[in-house]
RNA sequence: GGAGAGAUGGCUGAGUGGCCGAAAGCGCCGGUUUGCUAAACCGGUGUACCGGGUAAACCGGUACCACGGGUUCGAAUCCCGUUCUCUCCGCCA
């Protein structure tokens, strides 16, 4: 969310971005709606102050008086119930068409309405070369006894698995080693809930309950399944006001996350590449309030995960996300695609996004230094570390072998305590 | 799941209808004193919104004592609902 004096002062670049984005937005409406509420706050403000003046007035009034005071006071208090009533009309309405509006964007940013239009800013890592035919990820999973994908439709529908064997060390194997990058990168570690309130969900920038929504929401309950641990590691500290001494503050955290995946079906459904459920392990950042120490901490996010793959081994691309593909919270957005030679092309594997105050004036995350009066809205950033399906995927295809086996990176050995998964006897 | 207690400023904690944006202490900031540090003393110290001020300083107003409603001329204080915390009992990985 914008705030609302930023964006009647800059109602134009507001609405150029809007257009940038793709977002169909008229911002005429919202502009009159706030010059409503500042004529209903003054005129309310007005009011309860007569009736405080009134009401004062009467334990000291001759009793001859005190009639006529009382009853301007009835009067009075409900005139301010109407006013009050209009305001919230007003500010409701007001809200809607606020929330419409997406997030400002990086000058650097590239300009589009889609992908096509994103720009690739590095490559890291030589595609392999295969003197035999590559196998997909499912092909090599399914010789290998590594996943069931028929257990997972018959429990839990199509876009479920269980993870079998090696699979299941490979998996542990790439929390442990993503969580023991950023430990040593001097994040705190947190293994966070797999619910969240929809009011969370809601300040993080997703809708849990519209008819589009891509979350999962428990019935009879405000709660909805996460569809990323950015929605519990920025809820953490909402309506908190920070020491700014203690920022930046760096946080992961290991959850499950929980995609419907609504309208997702007809692409890249094969295999674990889009599912229900994965386990990710996830970056969360909180900065002071300027965009130079977000854009730097974006850029050590972006750093770390690009540690993450070459560690790995996987040839991967850095995407800066044009503003059509930047959904609504994100002021820039970098994605690693990793190269995987079962698509024959790259896959998204990681997300990192700065958000600027856009989250945070919503969760009502703030912070106070001597250096300036009131509070500040913090920025707040994430980014993926490990996505354990996506990963898993690009490990198996990068790495396959001319008989079917597959050799470990040796960053994950210790994990998976062998070098190779080989074919069953 | 059952029974009870509670939620007040950065923290501790007083306050049961008007003189309460809220005592006191701690912390923090500024000052005085002082070989240094400490102590002592004096002063200051919340947030949001609306308006004024070219802007900063600042000034006027309104709201906020977990959250949402209600009673009343007037609510931190009374009533109802919700959330959260703590204690005891039960159940349980």
């Amino acid at each position: 969310m914008l705030d609302l004096t930023y964006i009647t002062e800059n109602a134009d670049a507001v609405q150029q971005n809007c257009r940038d984005r793709g977002v169909a937005f008229e911002i005429g409406e919202l502009l009159s709606l706030a010059e409503q509420r500042r004529t209903l706050i003054a005129a309310g403000d007005a009011l309860r102050h007569e009736q405080k003046e009134v009401s004062g007035k009467i334990p000291k009034a001759p009793a001859d008086e005190r009639g006529g005071l009382v009853a301007r006071g009835k009067e009075l208090r409900e005139l301010v119930s109407d006013k009050e009533k209009e305001l919230a009309a007003v500010e409701s309405a007001l809200r809607a068409r606020q929330l419409q509006i997406p997030n400002m964007t990086h000058p650097d940013a590239p300009v589009g309405p889609d992908e096509s239009h994103s720009r690739t800013i590095r490559e890291w890592g030589d595609k392999p070369k295969f003197d035999f035919q590559p196998r997909d990820h499912v092909e090599l999973m399914s010789q290998l006894d590594l996943v069931d994908l028929e257990g997972g439709a018959k429990v839990a529908g199509h876009g479920f698995y269980y993870l079998k064997n090696e699979a299941v060390l490979l998996e542990l194997a790439l929390v442990q080693y993503a969580v023991a990058k950023l430990r040593a990168e001097g994040f705190t570690l947190f293994t966070t809930p797999d619910l969240a309130r929809d009011e969370v969900l809601e300040g993080i920038g997703f809708n849990p309950r519209g008819p589009e929504t891509q979350i999962y929401s428990v019935q009879n309950t405000d709660l909805s399944l996460v569809a990323t641990a950015e929605i519990t590691l920025g809820g953490l500290l909402k309506d908190e006001i920070l020491d700014a001494g203690t920022l930046p503050r760096k946080y992961a955290g290991l959850s499950h996350c929980f995609r419907t995946e609504a309208g997702g079906h007809g692409k890249a459904t094969r295999g674990i590449y889009r599912v229900h459920q994965f386990t990710k392990v996830e970056m969360f950042g909180y900065t002071g309030p300027d965009v130079a120490a977000s854009d730097e901490l974006h850029a050590t996010i972006v750093r770390i995960e690009e540690d993450i793959f070459q560690g790995l081994g996987i040839p991967y691309r850095v995407i800066d996300t044009c503003t059509g593909d930047l959904g609504g919270p994100a002021y820039r957005k970098f994605d690693l695609e990793a190269w995987m030679p079962g698509r024959n092309e790259y896959g998204e594997v990681t997300s990192a996004s700065n958000c600027t105050d856009y989250q945070s004036r919503r969760l009502g995350i703030r912070c106070k230094s001597p250096d300036w009066k009131g509070t500040r809205f913090v920025h707040t950033l994430n980014g993926t570390a490990v996505a354990c399906t996506r990963a898993m995927i690009a490990i198996l295809e990068n790495h396959q072998q001319a008989d079917g086996s597959v050799v470990i990176p040796p960053a994950l050995r210790p994990w998976v305590g062998c070098d190779r998964i080989s074919p069953k006897a």
